[in-house]
DNA sequence: TTAATCGTTCTGCTTGACAGAACAGTTATT
DNA sequence: AATAACTGTTCTGTCAAGCAGAACGATTAA
């Protein structure tokens, strides 16, 4: 079989997948409601993750994520850019454009927001860290599809500008102007982006926020 | 029986294990022989693991972890403060002692490195996110201990003082200060550290490093 | 050519995990 | 106070799922 697994540790990583970002805390019996397993068999799961650091059993009878699960976790950004170089330069757009800025970076047929500085304004884009969203809509996604591997004709202009903007593409309130971060190599780090309200993206301002991030995008590369 | 495991369960965990900050891309044989477990085995575990959007396989066939542990562990964190709250504190007790500033909370019977702003300076304690470290060594340790639940009597200056110092207590050459976060129920969140060089903590500098630390402490809960 | 890798496929045997009931403890409802 | 509806946990017989290990072809090195 080409597509073998284990059920046991897919039942283990639904088990996990039962958090989201609202409920970083659960019970037992909320497992089983969510993940439509037995309470005797999650009780067994959860025995093996927590032996391993990835969840936690609090006082309370609740379990939580634990701390090795996010020392592994945060492996995974350190094969992209690091957070070093990035997020200096995401704070400094951040402040040059009042929105939110991001970095993204692509996963088969996803991307995945990397790191995000939020606006500081009351009418934000907030973003949330590790959000997986798809390739062919917004400007992020646009630039990574264009500018990596088998860009489809449709990107053409995409390549030809050297940018994407989206009005209302992907959610209709929130517009985003997205450059490519390209390697010494021409391979494909990433996408930088800002975005916000949508009423807020008028042409003038979209050509200077254009220019701050192409020169952001160059400073992260050389 | 009251621990109860899954044996699978255990053996993906333990491929997961495998990897480490050194290494984050990893073949199949280096899974057995670090594991000890057998090819097919491995590969097995791996589709699960593949399938969850833990590991990814990369072209030239090595194994990667995948965003989803790392959104999932990213989760971890947000129980805690944010890093949007503790991280500008982080960065301004760096500017401030020019030394490595980072955030403790207790894990059980270990404390770990949640958050950390590394120094500058070539000499410097250049710390790990993730670390996780004793609780009875090192001035952040000794500090998350006094101010937890049951606190043994040997913390009983710690307490009184408000703070901790260790020079070369947990490793010879380090030095560092700590000092509590508490919440505004008195619950303690976690501790802040600055650590460095032992031999540039003299007491002067002690002294002047301990101002800041209490006063970027008080400023984290309000 | 030989040898030592690599990743992948296949299979029989056995062990380990599952379902489900039953348990005692706690909270809510009446 | 008494019921009911929940918790989390323990136990067990049955069955299949995962393991060990060999065998495979494809690379790469010597």
């Amino acid at each position: 079989m080409p597509q073998d697994r284990v059920e046991a540790v897919d039942r283990a990583l639904s088990v996990l997948s039962a958090f989201n970002e609202d409920d970083l805390s659960l019970s037992l019996a909320e497992f089983s409601r969510r993940t439509g397993l037995y309470k005797s068999t999650i009780l067994r799961l959860l025995g093996s993750l927590k032996a391993a650091g990835f969840v936690t059993l609090g006082p309370d009878g609740l379990y939580s994520l634990g701390p090795d699960l996010w020392r592994l976790g945060s492996y995974y950004r350190r094969r992209y850019l690091p957070s070093e170089v990035v997020m200096p330069v995401l704070e400094r757009l951040r402040n040059l454009t009042k929105e939110t800025a991001s970095f993204y970076v692509r996963d088969g047929e996803n991307r995945i927001c990397l790191y995000r500085v939020n606006s500081e304004r009351p009418m934000r884009h907030h973003l949330v860290q590790g959000a997986r969203l798809p390739l062919e809509k917004g400007a992020a996604g646009r630039v990574l599809l264009a500018f990596g591997p088998e860009p489809p004709i449709s990107s053409q202009e995409v390549r030809y500008l050297g940018h994407a903007i989206s009005l209302g593409e992907r959610e209709s309130e929130i517009a985003a102007i997205s450059v490519p971060v390209v390697d010494d190599d021409g391979q494909l780090l990433g996408a930088l982006a800002v975005s916000g309200l949508v009423t807020r993206f008028s042409e003038v301002a979209c050509e200077t926020h254009l220019d701050h991030l192409r020169q952001e995008a160059r400073s992260l590369t050389g």
